[in-house]
DNA sequence: TCCAACATGTAAGGAGTTACATGATTTC
DNA sequence: GAAATCATGTAACTCCTTACATGTTGGA
């Protein structure tokens, strides 16, 4: 590899990239960043304090932002951020860029069913209706979100964007409720078999 | 927090627990394990080289596992591993215990969908339709995996916990497949718009 | 003759979270 | 009077991956 080319290719994380994004939708400061996650991409992605303010620095520093300080009576001052013409070609060029985040998704309660022979059935099934009291949850709060977004956003260009992502969450979590009504069943069996 | 007490509580992370489950399988060494995860665990769970010999040493130092050395001609010597009393009881503990490991699976392909107005819907689309390919790649990964399964392992109490994962799997691609047909028509009509 | 497989291990670095430090204002 | 909110930032730590280091044997 020749000098200089390392530097260029992973320039930012895709953490760094998707405060890019957030910044897209307006200027923010590192504190309203953290607020907005949950209420935006927080269904698929998180970022802490400790991510956010070096992230931004490093970027501001690369030109990749630009920052405004608002003055505060009592509170600390407000550094504002939004992005540079720069920036925006950076985000352009990432989304336009193949997805390559491919690592193994890490499930904890797949690895405790795989083992499950080690432990009674019923201690599995414990596991399966904890996910499926989660799911039905978060069935429900998908549910609010597509009514909200409906509303506030109604006119907004991004709604179908958002509504996609969503849609995706909808459909990860039907599936893991049909799964849980399938396993729960085959415990079922399992259990029946036992007590034979 | 009284002394001691942080020293018992997490003394082993969830990497070297998923390890202790394997070696419940049947003794092995570091490289046996490495080699076994991605025909096992695979698909929802991983581990590196780097992860795997500092853990094996911390639980061998912890009396959860037992070492014993078998003399390779030429080869270096294998450290096969196997669980002690204490390790199967450690092990069992977990998987009696809830399911921890609930942070936010970071989905970058997510994230280009929510960001999508900026860019052209067809930048979008090409992302949509990779993943596409990617999950019909995976579900015929699935078929052979039951099949394999079902004849090598038939008489092997595992293995209705093993088709379980395997069918949170299917259900997980057959989830995205419906989103990503689902998501390319909804494309199709922003193109549309864009063009008119 | 070269490469893959066998086999163990360490070091360096990346990425991210949590805890700490600070302190005024508003709300219960 | 306590607690939550506003607001920024750093340090320490955890967890994990990649690259490096080493060396033999067997097959194409």
């Amino acid at each position: 590899m020749k000098a200089g080319e390392k530097a260029e290719k992973g320039r930012l994380t895709t953490s760094e990239r998707a405060l890019l994004g957030l910044l897209s939708l307006r200027p923010m400061s590192g504190y309203d960043l953290r607020q907005l996650i949950p209420q935006s991409i927080g269904h698929f992605w998180s970022e802490s304090y400790g991510q956010i303010y070096p992230s931004l620095k490093r970027m501001t520093a690369e030109k990749l932002l630009d920052k405004k300080t608002e003055r505060g009576k009592g509170r600390p001052d407000r550094h504002v951020y939004s992005l540079t013409e720069s920036g925006r070609e950076e985000l352009r060029g990432w989304l336009r860029a193949p997805v390559e985040l491919r690592n193994v998704a890490r499930n904890e309660l797949l690895l405790k069913v795989f083992f499950g022979t080690q432990v009674a059935p019923e201690e599995v099934r414990k596991h399966v209706e904890t996910l499926r009291e989660e799911a039905e949850l978060e069935r429900a709060e998908h549910a609010g979100i597509v009514r909200h977004l409906k509303k506030s956003s109604a006119n907004n260009p991004q709604l179908p964007y958002w509504l996609m992502t969503v849609n995706m969450g909808r459909h990860e979590v039907n599936a893991k409720l049909a799964w849980c009504r399938e396993t729960l069943q085959e415990l079922d069996r399992l259990e029946e078999r036992n007590k034979q």
